[in-house]
DNA sequence: ATTCTTACA
DNA sequence: TGTAAGCA
């Protein structure tokens, strides 16, 4: 398939694939009139490739375990390089600290949330009360 | 019409 | 990343 079913089948944009290309994570052979010619299999890829940079993980990153997480069962050990192993050990480290200051970002903005809704319940608890006086509702808090 | 490369905001 | 130019 071309870029512009690549595209719009992984809603990333022709500009990105381009670039993922150019920073050797997506390979395109070419088709006589220049134009990139992707596989099917690309479209996993693709997604696979933007898992990953919503991960957090940098390009240079990405571009060297892609071929173990494309294939794992092709886990040899030859891939196993001490530089490959420390870089992955580190990038895990970095996701285990994100993922925690997800956690605690959700459960800011869930606190809140709760106090949003809260605040309206008392809101409508007022009004229900035909409590219709001029501003006696906007005076609060 | 669609894609390509290159360059700049 | 987005966008624009000039080609094919």
């Amino acid at each position: 398939m071309r870029i512009g079913e690549l595209s719009e089948r992984t809603g990333t944009p022709r500009r990105l694939l381009r670039y993922y290309e150019e920073q050797g994570l997506l390979v395109a052979d070419r088709a006589p009139n220049g134009y990139r010619d992707y596989p099917e299999g690309c479209v996993n890829r693709v997604l696979q490739i933007r898992g990953l940079l919503d991960s957090g993980l940098p390009t240079r990153i990405i571009k060297q375990i892609l071929p173990c997480i494309n294939d794992p069962r092709a886990i040899h050990v030859s891939d196993a390089t001490p530089e490959t192993m420390a870089t992955l050990e580190a990038e895990r480290q970095r996701m285990t600290d994100r993922i925690e200051c997800l956690l605690r970002s959700r459960e800011a903005i869930s606190h809140y949330v709760e106090a949003v809704r809260a605040n309206r319940a008392l809101d409508a608890a007022e009004v229900c009360r035909d409590d219709t006086r001029q501003g006696a509702v906007s005076g609060r808090r």
